[in-house]
Order: C-alpha cells, then structure tokens, then sequence
RNA sequence: GGUGGGUUGGCCGAGAGGCGAGGCAGCGGCCUGCAAAGCCGUACACACGGGUUCGAAUCCCGUACCCACCUCCA
C-alpha cells in the first residue's frame, strides 16, 4: 500500500493506511434530492468512484456509504409549489440521480442510507449530545449545538468563531450566532408527515446531523475517509465533525473534498443556463465521453467546462475504443478476468498511487495506445495484444473500458447492418480492383451519409460508426 | 473582514529547482488511387517585479488579477 492522499484537515499528502488492514470505509455526501442533477453533481461521485475502484484493485475491501437527504427545507418549499407530497419530490428526484450516476458507469454504493430512515439514530446522538452538555433544546423542539461549548469547533477548516460572519437575527434563541440546529420544530403550515416525536419535541432534523449518525451507524466510531465536494466544508463537515466528536466518537480520519466544475472558471451553477443537466448532455455525447471529460482532471483541481469540452473528449474516446476495437478483431476477444488480474504499467500505478493523478495516468494511457496502434499496423500480434491488455486494464480501473461499455447488447441489428455493410465493401472492393474510383468513392460517400466511416487497412477495409460529434 | 485555492503554450491539463507530461486543435511528412484510420516529426509555456542559486515555471519577498466558502450548494 503506498497510496498518499491529500487530507483537506492537515492540508498535506500522506500515505494512507486503513484503520483494519485490508478494509476501508467511507462515507461519501450525497444529493440532496430535489431537482434533476447537472454536471457538477456529477464530479464527486465520479472521483469517489475512482478512489473506490482503485483501492477494490489494490486488493482493499470497501465499504462506501453514500446518503441521500430526502428532507429538508427546499424539498418541502418545491414540494409545496409543484403541488405534491415532499416524500414524493424526493422520491422521484433520488430516482433521476440514481439514473444519472448508473448511466455514467459509477458503482453502486455498498450503502445508501436515506435521512428519514434514521431518525431513531439521530435522536439518538443528539440527546448525547445534550447530556455531555454540547447540545440545548429551546422552545418546543428546536435543538441547537452548543459551538461555545466544544473548543475544537473550527478545526477542519481553520476558522475561529470571531472571524466568522455573523448570522443576522437578532431575536434569535440561540445562546451563539453560530450554534446550528440538530433539530428544527415543526412549524405550522408544514406536512404534518414531515415531523417526527423526540424527547424534545415534535419536528425534523437538521441538515448535518443525519451524515453524523449514519455515519456512525454503517461505519462506527471512526473510519477512514469521509468526502464530499468542496463546498461542503464549511459549515456541513465542520458541523459534522464538531457533532460527532463532541459526541465522542473519533470520526473521520481523513478528509477528502474534491473542486468543483467551472465555466469561464466560475462555479457552475444552476443559473448558468442550459446544457448543464445531466440529461442534456447525455443526449449531446455518449455516457463514456461524459465520463471522461469528468475523470480526465484530477479531484482537487477546478474543472474547467467549456463547449469544447465534449468534443475533446469524444475524440479521444473514439481513439481508445478505436484501438480496442481492431485490436480485438485483430488478436480475439480478451476475457475481462484477464483484465481485471492484468499488471498495470508503473507509470500509471505510480499516478494513481500519488493522490489519484489521472491526468498522468492518462499519459501512460497514451503512451500505451501509440504502442499499441503501432503494433497493429506492424502486424505484431503479440504486441498488439499486450497493448490492449494493458490498455483495457488501466481504463477498466478508470470506468472506462470500452468493452464494458459496449457490453453484451442485442447484436442482432450490428449482425444485420454488418452483413449489408459488409456486401457494400465487397462492391467496393471490387471496384478498387478495377480502378473505377468514381464506384468505389461513391459507395464510401452512400456509407458516409448513413454515419458509417469506411477504414481502409492492409487487411482490407472494415468499417464503424462515425463519431457523432 | 476571516479562511482556502488559483494564474502553465490557441484550448484543456500534469508537474514542481537542472533532463522541456499528456491530450485536443495547428503545421510538415509517411501510408493511401484519393480519403478515413493509424504512425513519425514539429512550433507555441510557465501572471508581473525583485531576490536566492552554477541553474527557477518550480524556493523566498512583493505586486496584480481571478475563484470559492463564511446563507443553500457537489
């Protein structure tokens, strides 16, 4: 193991090491699930899908627990304004966000703990919290964390209480302006199914507090790696640390929070306009291609999304699965158990390794691509097949390999096309033979216009689609 | 105001004291009947001003600009 990660509370690269050998946990802040997911929701379950697959091929178990907040104050708000009950705005949200993360290839969580699921557990730690004197109720049902009373509060993000904005209510029953709601009560007007009884009183909980309890639950007192993206570090995560520790529990171990996607480098958001839902792109470019212009930059570093963006990444897509593609035709059918077991090039281990530095890793990539495509022009067989061993088992560590994107789909309709595709070649073929150019170009030409790109080789021509880009 | 991050070639994007990542686009060539695909080669760079050093994009000091969090945010 000689995996170093960025911890976002110490600021510094260290190696990682599992609190149990072999075993990880982590906890992984999901969507608050009320409106259809864009782009930058996209980049944190695709960079904790590549931390996850990584160490799955280091040989580490991981446990990922991933939550879904199913309440909360904009659920109710839209809710109410699209006239539906909020336990249904939220259900149908979860299930586009679990659409929109199975479409771009990321791995279910082992977990997927929901906030109203949990209430008994978060009941459960905010009266620890109020004995061991960290929490307060006030009014009927309001619960408060006591910042005064925990003197760490501010640690993961460095801020003391006094450089903080203050918060501008005055007539508020908080004993601090910083001091945060474990638990909020029922208002009037609010669904009466959206409160739940506890010692003090009837309401529902708090934003922080359920990450801190399911936490707990499904990874114990401590565990290895908690993220998120990085706008949830303050208040969210230093909310949930201070709560949990106040609480006694040690937490996470490590911090990890990746940067957010930018236009023009501002932080995407829901206002910038269009094209930025995840249904929007996933009819502008295939999921793979998504994939990779959201993998191709490393966690911590804006990513930077421009019109171009799709296209880059479709070119080189066309390119890898290009090579994949005559590669197998080529050499046969590589089974993915070899793949999975295959050694992986120290270039691309020692990247990913460093802090998950796909960029570079990318390079090996590449390099790996070049031999390869020059290995099959060589007629180097051998070669060829090493190249797409290697190259398959570092995309495969990536989500990206070819062969499982294609998958196992209804061949019969490629069969089909193939054999009247096929005929057309043969025609051409002939035609070349006869050095009758005009036939020949106007078969490629009646090809072309159907979205099928003839390529010619020393084996003969073999076609593909065209990119759609 | 507090905290954190950034400024690398036309674009994206790694790196982090010497051996000029990688990709896309461009240019030249090879292959091809012509293309496509592929291969080979190639130009273009480290915000600005000082300093340290034999040597700095990388370290130090200063300046400018940008972004974010401190209210909900992936």
């Amino acid at each position: 193991m000689s995996l170093r990660l960025y911890d976002t509370a110490t600021r510094d690269v260290r190696d990682f090491e599992p609190l149990t050998p072999g075993e990880v946990g982590i906890y992984l802040c999901g969507a608050t699930v009320q409106s259809a997911p864009h782009v930058g929701h996209l980049r944190p379950v695709i960079a904790f899908d590549l931390l996850r697959r990584w160490l799955e091929r280091k040989g580490l178990r991981v446990t990922m627990i991933r939550n879904v907040t199913d309440i909360d104050d904009k659920i109710l708000a839209k809710a109410a304004a699209a006239g539906v009950p909020w336990w249904a705005h939220a259900a149908r949200y979860e299930r586009v966000f679990t659409e929109a993360y199975d479409a771009m290839g990321v791995l279910p969580p082992t977990y997927e703990p929901r906030a109203t699921g949990h209430v008994p557990e978060m009941v459960a730690l905010m009266q620890r919290l109020v004995e061991r004197g960290h929490a307060y109720a006030t009014g009927d049902g309001d619960v408060w964390f006591d910042v005064r009373s925990w003197p760490h509060y501010g640690e993961l993000t460095r801020q003391r209480l006094e450089d903080l904005n203050p918060e501008d209510s005055e007539s508020s029953p908080k004993r601090d302006p910083h001091d945060f709601a474990l638990w909020k009560s029922a208002k009037p007007g609010e669904p009466a199914t959206a409160a739940w009884d506890t010692p003090y009183g009837r309401g529902r909980p708090g934003w922080h507090l359920e990450c801190s309890a399911m936490a707990h639950r499904y990874l114990g007192e401590r565990f290895d790696i908690h993220g998120g993206g990085l706008d949830l570090r303050f208040p969210h995560h230093e909310n949930e640390q201070a709560q949990s520790r106040a609480a006694g529990y040690g937490f996470a171990e490590r911090w990890l929070h990746c940067a957010w996607v930018t236009q023009s480098g501002v932080k995407m958001s829901k206002s910038l306009g269009n094209g930025m839902l995840v249904s929007e792109l996933l009819a502008q470019a295939p999921a793979p291609v998504v994939r990779y212009a959201l993998a191709s930059v490393q966690y911590r570093s804006m990513l930077e999304w421009s019109p171009d963006t799709l296209d880059e990444a479709g070119a080189t897509w066309e390119r890898l699965s290009g090579f994949v593609a005559r590669a197998t035709e080529r050499v046969g059918q590589v089974p993915v158990e070899e793949i999975a077991k295959a050694e992986l090039p120290e270039a691309f281990t020692a990247a990913m390794d460093d802090d998950l530095n796909v960029p570079a890793a990318l390079a090996s990539v590449h390099e790996h691509l070049r031999a390869g495509n020059s290995a099959l022009a060589a007629g180097d067989d051998e070669g060829t097949r090493a190249g797409l061993v290697a190259l398959r088992a570092m995309l495969d560590v990536l989500g990206l390999d070819p062969v499982v994107w294609s998958g196992p789909a209804d061949t019969r309709y490629a069969d089909a096309l193939d054999t009247l595709v096929r005929a057309e070649l043969d025609a051409r073929a002939a035609a070349r033979a006869a050095r009758d150019w005009a036939a020949a170009d106007a078969i490629r030409d009646r090809l072309l216009a159907a979205g099928i790109e003839v390529q010619d080789s020393a084996d003969g021509a073999r076609w593909a689609l065209a990119a759609n880009n």
